[in-house]
DNA sequence: GTTAATTGTTAAGTTCGCTTAACTTTTTAT
DNA sequence: ATAAAAAGTTAAGCGAACTTAACAATTAAC
């Protein structure tokens, strides 16, 4: 069991090598990790070179970072923690969507393989955090994908399902919550302008035209 | 608001220096602090000088440590938040008693104001884990104190309550769980033979007879 | 009340995770 | 094709939290 423990900092960096990698299969840059880590490039270039004599990511000058499989399923293991406690934090301790992740963000770090299996158990094996991102199992496989895309692709009218509200952004939050714009929610798109990248949806009795940013930040599926 | 955000080493050191403090109204001394944390005299050293300088400790050379008002208030949250992870822990999760110290001693770091206040509320604002300790309230004090003293006290053949068990050994926990010894059950100290330092009791109507390890362990009350 | 043991301090050095500055390689734009 | 911009690397250095080693102050033992 090759379970080296690595640092808060080594967990960050694995997760956000995950996210670039999993967006674009060429890899992640360093400029990327860099200014997602908020540190400087020759420190991300540093971690890089750490993390691949720990056989953790595959690094050559000048290209972009990959995850060892070793890599891999730590990143998936941390991405499961966070997820699972932004599921506890909103939907058994009654937390803001908007606060969860800067919570879970801190919390992924400080738990054992042991307590995240007991609270997976006591969630009731969720499939998707609140936020509507799939959560990894024990072993680090994600749930099947929903056929979800943001509102702002839609391009006909149609009956929608909310499956997921993807921002980090407080006033958003806000915006969404006095509308009763959630997760799980079903709405009516009545119009869309395309010329002023505006939506017209209908939502519990209620005309509101979104924007295009607020729509981008609205995944939607569309079987009810 | 002076809530400078300390370090997990400098909540470790307040909560170290809080144990002895609260055990010998003289201070902690360099030597126990060190041997507590796990760290050489000279870093428990700069650590104090560190922490005098922010104003959470008074240190002079020499002399025991003692915490500032400030550098009590510190303590005590990260108590109650070491406290409500273990109860939260043990009572909804159903983990082991000698496992949730461990968690929640990483938990405990990475726990906002917040967030341990919903905990709190969610758990019904608990006034002791499960070891049987006080939970500090959110502005720092501890519940009124149990009269309660280790088996090992009593003097003569009583009705007594289990408290707490105090102890990270897991055998000894286990030790009790198979004898049905645990917090909030009463039993009976039938006979104690002061010469051999072992005490009788009768639990769940099986009589043990326990050595004075054992009963320094088991924290109990008179009052039912 | 010496002296030996314990306790505490200081100094120098290490690792980690960063920084800035100077430089090189790669990419892009024309 | 080349020059400018962007991306990546290297080097030097810093603060936090440690270490070991040498030494100083305090305490305890006789």
């Amino acid at each position: 069991m090759t379970h080296n423990k690595v640092s808060l900092s080594s967990e960050n960096f694995l997760k956000a090598v995950y996210r670039y990698e999993s967006r674009n299969k060429k890899g992640a840059s360093i400029s990327d990790l860099a200014s997602r880590l908020n540190i400087s490039k020759s420190a991300a270039t540093d971690m890089a070179k750490k993390l691949s004599t720990n056989k953790l990511v595959k690094y050559e000058k000048y290209s972009p970072l990959k995850l060892s499989t070793q890599g891999k399923k730590q990143a998936m293991q941390v991405i499961r923690k966070h997820r699972l406690w932004e599921t506890f934090l909103h939907e058994v301790l009654d937390m803001d969507l908007f606060e969860v992740h800067r919570e879970a963000e801190a919390l992924e770090h400080s738990t054992s393989e042991s307590l995240a299996d007991k609270l997976a158990a006591f969630l009731n094996y969720p499939k998707f955090d609140p936020h509507g991102d799939p959560i990894p199992d024990k072993s680090g496989n994600l749930p099947k994908h929903r056929n979800s895309v943001p509102l702002s692709e839609i391009k006909t009218p149609s009956i929608l399902k909310i499956i997921r509200l993807d921002s980090f952004s407080e006033s958003f939050f806000n915006f969404c919550k006095q509308n009763n714009i959630r997760k799980g929610i079903s709405f009516k798109l009545e119009q869309i302008f395309p010329n002023e990248d505006m939506f017209e949806i209908e939502i519990s009795d209620k005309k509101i035209v979104l924007n295009k940013a607020i729509c981008k930040q609205i995944i939607v599926t569309k079987n009810s």
